[in-house]
DNA sequence: TGCTATTTAATTGCAAGCTATATATTTTGC
DNA sequence: GCAAAATATATAGCTTGCAATTAAATAGCA
């Protein structure tokens, strides 16, 4: 099989190209999950949880569409979410008083407590990718483009 | 803020760039997936569904193993699958006569003429994604990498 | 003011996806 | 041949993630 230059694809091979790369992208993610999982065990935190653990870590006391903004997740997702977070004492969930259609999500000190337990886990996983810096950052590029370019077409 | 060289990166600022490109990973399949939500949703599938379908047109009676080998899935995420798409009349699931552990999955006349009615789709997604043909052969080469380290490294 | 439109969270119901476990069958070792 | 190990699928229980809907509060405007 000779490799071909970019001109030489048929449609065909184009359009299964394509469902590879969603394949890819698909089964890439669910692998990235269950590395997670693992690492994430011991501090009794889902991959989803952590992501929202780090943007509280950045800035606390946000309100629920303000952590969907920055992790591209809404109420449904979050709501049921935070509540676990909150029963395990990590947060609190409280009305804004401005603005009673808002939820404030502030970190308990535990919470906060947790981000250094949690120090460890980046380069835990940046072993496990196997990756150089080179080729992440080119990654994460390209990937962040692709999402913005894939939210914007459905 | 300058550009930075990877040898210039801190080991701070490398974590981070770890944890952007598992986040930029999870959010642009996400946004696939919500892209294949609309496109499949004439054919009454879901993506894992139509990963399954693509799997058996391209080879039929295949084992719930020897489909969930390609799709790196395994059974407690297939069976249920599997039965939704028998009960939806697309295929059979028929203990196997030589080893009754195993269970053959047959496409139905129905699941078999789906394929007609999937044809568009990849080319749809292929729109939706606004790349050219070498972005995605590259992008789909580095996350088929990526996949196979992580799950080496879990 | 009062009434409608908008915004924010929460809820419902569904399909994945995982770990841990169970069940049935086949293979292996003696 | 038979008990133990291995294999294949299924099940239970949990957490996402989503579309669709609801409930409540605020904003906007005649």
């Amino acid at each position: 099989m000779k490799p071909k230059t970019s001109a030489a694809l048929s449609t065909q091979s184009m359009l299964q190209l394509d469902q590879q790369l969603c394949f890819a992208l698909y089964s890439a993610s669910l692998a990235m999950n269950k590395v997670y999982r693992t690492l994430l065990a011991k501090l009794r935190l889902t991959y989803p949880q952590y992501l929202v653990m780090l943007v509280l870590w950045e800035r606390d006391a946000l309100t629920v569409s303000e952590i969907g903004e920055r992790l591209f997740l809404d109420s449904a997702t979050l709501t049921p979410l935070l509540k676990r977070l909150e029963a395990a004492g990590l947060l609190d969930r409280v009305r804004s008083a401005e603005d009673e259609r808002q939820v404030i999500i502030s970190l308990t000190a535990e919470g906060r407590a947790l981000k250094k337990q949690a120090g460890s886990v980046p380069s835990e996983v940046f072993c496990a990718t196997g990756c150089e810096v080179d080729e992440l950052l080119a990654l994460k590029t390209q990937l962040n483009d692709l999402r913005e370019r894939l939210a914007n077409n459905s």
